[in-house]
RNA sequence: GGAAAGUUGCCAGAGCGGACGAAUGGGACGGUCUCGAAAACCGUUGAGGCUUUGCGGUCUCCGAGGGUUCAAAUCCCUCACUUUCCGCCA
């Protein structure tokens, strides 16, 4: 959620960076002119609010004094002012959740860094490591789609999956369920120097959903459990930056940071018919999300980091990859600057998105109400957050198959997972 | 699922219609004393909105929401959570 007082105060240059988002500042002209008004009936409230407060202390003192008769009069001055202040604040109540509903609904603001442009097309690649989609870097053997080799070699077995549970749900056998175990069990061993693990809750309530900014504008895009009021979690992003919510942090404890495995539930609503063979768009997956709350002045470095953490994963994994910097267009409706980890996987011959890795400013901890305190300072200040998949294990699943396919058929199995391996060295 | 008790500031805990944003104790911070520290003593110590150049003014918040009243932490209703007991259970 964006600062009203920013709209305010800085209403140009609000939707001057809101318009480089393309796809309009609709509601931004209308929030202006309700804050405005709210205002306004806001002041009058509190005067009335303000003289029936002095009546009744001075009808207590009148009681006290035994004077019953002045005491009712101002009883009655005061009946009738209650009567207007509980109208006027009625109109301050609903003019306030309007506000409050435009605003959810309104993205964040792209920082400046982030460069311009509509589409994923307009994404500025900054780096490439490895081959990537060069023809000539690829053998015949592994020019096999990940669907073929884990059939192949019984690791994979989608159509028991979705007689369980429908399209576009995956299972995993044998060596195939220990490489995903295996790929979670490595991305948090390699970030626990410096992350708190945790294991949330993967199914939440409503408003857990409003702080990340998954809920209201994208309901359509998460399973929810009606008779309950809850929400299966897209991402571990969604409890972990409700663990903070309505909490006051300590400066000093800042950089905060988790991580958590977690299943994550996509209904793909709007994705219907697109990569609908294997891995590369599922329901439900496992992943490993790492997250910070922080200072805005420590933001910019711990975004840094936890893009190096990612892209490390990535790299140890012996993985071809490139990182793109998403136009002002592409970042997500909560995000303010995104780095992705696209992975080339020769069997499918396509980039796959494997890691996104978002600063979000105060954009949710603001609707989380996430604030922290400064030594000393008086008042507190809403925080920043932050987040990356470390590592989303289908697609990396699924490129470390196709890669690292040798031409008996077999998977080598990347040194990094070996220790998970139970002695085995190869998947055949 | 059933029953009982509870939810107040950083913590403990009082208050049970009017002088209560809230006693008291502890903690934390600052000061006096001291070579320094401890002890003692003094002081400060919640969050947020609107307004103001500033001093300040004003409103809201005692689990949440509603109600009664001129006036609610205090009375009434609903809900959530916590603890204990019973039931069930990986």
């Amino acid at each position: 959620m964006i600062d009203v007082r920013r709209i305010r105060t800085e209403y140009e240059a609000v939707r001057t960076a809101l318009g480089r988002r393309g796809d309009g500042t609709g509601e931004l002209a209308r929030v202006l002119e309700l804050d405005e008004q709210m205002r306004q009936v806001m002041q009058e409230r509190d005067d009335i609010r303000s003289h029936v407060n002095a009546l009744s202390k001075e009808v207590g003192q009148l009681r006290r004094d035994g004077d019953v008769a002045a005491a009712e009069a101002k009883q009655e001055e005061s009946r009738e002012l209650g009567e207007r202040e509980r109208a006027i604040a009625g109109v301050v109540d609903q003019i306030g959740e309007q506000v409050r509903e435009l605003l959810l609904h309104i993205p964040n603001l792209p920082s400046p860094d982030a460069p311009d442009g509509a589409h994923a097309d307009d994404n500025v690649e900054i780096k490439r490591v490895g081959p990537g989609d060069d023809p000539a870097a690829w053998a015949d053997h592994q020019r096999v789609p990940h669907w073929d080799i884990g059939t192949e070699l019984g690791i994979l077995d989608l159509e028991r999956a979705v007689k369980m549970s429908g399209a576009m749900f995956t299972m995993f056998r044998k060596q195939g369920a220990t490489l995903a175990r295996a790929l979670c069990q490595l991305a948090l061993d390699r970030n626990s120097d410096a992350f708190e693990e945790v294991r949330p809750p993967t199914v939440v309530l409503t408003e857990t959903m409003i702080s990340t900014g998954h809920l209201p504008k994208f309901a359509d895009d998460a399973y929810h459990l009606e008779r309950d009021g809850l929400w299966a979690i897209p991402t571990a992003e969604v409890p972990l930056t409700s663990l903070a919510r309505d909490e006051i942090l300590d400066e000093s404890d800042l950089p905060m940071r988790l991580m958590a495995q977690t299943a994550c539930f996509r209904r793909e609503a709007g994705s219907a018919g697109r990569d609908t063979r294997g891995l590369l768009r599922v329901h439900e997956f496992d992943k490993v999300e790492i997250l910070a709350y922080a200072t805005p002045a420590q933001a910019a470095e711990l975004h840094a980091d936890l893009l190096a953490r990612a892209e490390s994963l990535i790299a140890a994994l012996g993985l071809t990859y490139r990182v793109l910097d998403l136009c002002a267009g592409d970042l997500g409706n909560s995000s303010a600057r995104t780095f992705d980890i696209e992975v080339y996987s020769p069997g499918v011959d396509q980039w796959l998105e494997v890691s996104s890795v978002s600063w979000f400013s105060d954009y949710q901890a603001r609707r989380a109400n996430i604030r922290y305190r400064s030594a000393g300072a008086k008042g507190t200040e809403t925080a920043h957050t932050l987040n990356g998949s470390a590592l989303a294990v289908p697609r990396v699943w699924a490129a470390v198959v196709e890669t690292h396919r040798q031409p008996d058929g077999s998977i080598r199995i990347p040194d990094v997972l070996l220790p998970y391996f139970r002695g085995h060295t190869e998947i055949r």
